[in-house]
DNA sequence: TTTGTGATATTGTCTACGACATAATGCTTA
DNA sequence: TAAGCATTATGTCGTAGACAATATCACAAA
């Protein structure tokens, strides 16, 4: 079905690739034409729509922007260049990062280079070695958190492409993934038991791994899962594997209430004595913390965290 | 925005739940029910489809036995029973894998009893024991990909749950992250320079991974970019990393058209020389393979296809 | 028996627009 | 300033009909 109208020889799109490409659902796109005028594809032999690529690399903007914290409303009808203008002013303010270790600004900066020149295998390397010199703890809250933030801005910026955050993401998985494999422990009966996954509407596991190998530094067991486990699911585990605790991470772009309505029917779906543990930067944790969850707000919390799990009477 | 009826307390889905649960798409679900009376979902208050867990379960057999090669108006209609007699009619047959191996086959059927028990760190030592043992090609080659067969196979009889197949993918994630890491090879300019990433639609990774692997062996250069980047995105990553080969992996239960529209998009928007290598367990890259793309049916393969690369005229 | 051709049935996805629950925002009042 | 209420904004779901792309089957010809 619609083979001929989404390839490029027209540069035109058939309503299935825009949403596949964007990310924005078709009857979203369809009740945007009718409310915004925006986008305004026209129509094949079949009278199905066709959207050329100027509108949806429009869309693409017009998406960043929406995870930004915009409103449709205010953007979907802007001209192209308007919404290049609000792009460019979202972030340039505070640039919250450095308390600055001396070297680790530097390296923040080279690696940041380094990614924008393409050089991977420049990047690789240089963060195996900071691992191996900065030690896994300092490495994960000095280097990599401050480095996600500062690709996370850039990315909101549109100053790099969707490609170079993927490549960007598989390399720090790769790395971490090697940190977290040298950490490994054989002792038995290690505790707390931690269980890390993240909620079916989420996709990154970069935090998940971050926070792993933060827990295993702690010489916590952890039971990594991946990400988008369905909540009956979890708690199936939880059982399966009497965890302790349940560790979540959370990214920037999701939708608020998801995340506290997850949030809470998790809990009812698990043993009281089971804890669980909230991370990464979802807004929503810190305005609303929610009932029966630690929120974790930074990585370093993780160790009195533990702590605090140990030291507690069970 | 439907999210407390998309769990277990009610027993009752939103057709948006069912959707993310089954990957049947909501129109499709809405036109099987006018067609085949099958599913019946009840009412809300807000006349909206609540499906009841019953349901939802009999739809996950149905879109597997689909992805088998059922078509709709066969089995939509029919009883659970039926479906679960068709279904372990399906796989009892040919079991494809063993020119056995001895050891192999021994070690397959060890792998499965850990993963019953949920003794994962059993699981993960002896993989890595066998990586060790076997090297990383015949471990990839004679025993993952047997051992995701029958993951998988299991996985269709619902002979496992969907926590123990995410804990199995992360287990063998790991595993092979770890072999593809000691597989590095620092010699420049190595060929060809192959891009490994996943259709939008696609998130399954182990299928790069175990690419990956095979091509680190060989000597290749690889950039995994993760999964589901979009086409274009693609492309620019080619003209940016001067790839030579786009490396795809597709999982069984993608939609045929849109793993067939998307190859032949990303073949128009790539330049010619740079070739599209296709594998994966996905039905329909068998029966209709393609303009333009090798399709690699086996892992073995790999080997093949860059030798070929190597000994053409470029 | 095998291969090719055409008619027929099947199936997913598109079209249209109205409805409405759930945010988010603005306005008022204590 | 803060809290409560009214209003707008917004995404998703509802209906049903249409049709291209594919699969299937019957039948003729080599």
């Amino acid at each position: 079905m619609n083979l001929r109208d989404d390839n490029s020889e027209q540069l035109q799109f058939s309503i299935a690739a825009v949403e596949r490409d964007t990310g924005i659902g078709k009857d979203t796109l369809r009740v945007w034409e009718r409310r915004y005028g925006f986008p305004q594809p026209g129509r094949d032999n079949f009278g199905e729509r066709t959207y050329p690529l100027v509108q949806v690399e429009k869309l693409r903007i017009i998406k960043r922007l929406l995870d930004a914290g915009h409103r449709p409303g205010q953007i979907v009808a802007l001209p192209v260049e308007e919404l290049q203008r609000i792009t460019l002013s979202l972030v340039a303010g505070p640039q919250a990062l450095p308390r600055g270790v001396e070297g680790v600004d530097h390296m923040l900066q080279a690696s940041m280079t380094m990614l924008r020149h393409h050089d991977i295998d420049g990047l690789r390397s240089s963060l195996h070695q900071a691992v191996a010199s900065m030690g896994v703890k300092r490495f994960v809250t000095e280097l990599l958190a401050p480095l996600n933030a500062m690709v996370g801005d850039a990315w909101m910026r549109a100053e790099i492409e969707v490609y170079e955050e993927h490549i960007y993401t598989e390399c720090v998985t790769g790395v971490l993934r090697q940190a977290i494999h040298q950490l490994s422990n054989h002792t038995p009966n290690r505790y707390p038991r931690v269980l890390l996954t993240t909620f079916p509407q989420e996709e990154h596991a970069v935090g998940l791994l971050m926070a792993e190998s933060m827990l295993m530094i702690q010489g916590c067991y952890c039971l990594p899962m991946g990400v988008k486990t369905p909540l009956g699911d979890i708690a199936k585990a939880v059982t399966a594997q009497q965890a302790d605790v349940v560790a979540l991470s959370f990214s920037v772009s999701l939708n608020p209430n998801h995340v506290l309505d997850g949030l809470a029917e998790l809990r009812q779906l698990l043993p009281p004595q089971v804890e669980i543990w909230a991370g990464g930067r979802a807004p929503v944790l810190q305005r609303r913390p929610p009932a029966g969850v630690m929120v974790i707000s930074d990585l370093g919390h993780i160790e009195t965290q533990v702590q605090r799990w140990r030291s507690r009477g069970t």
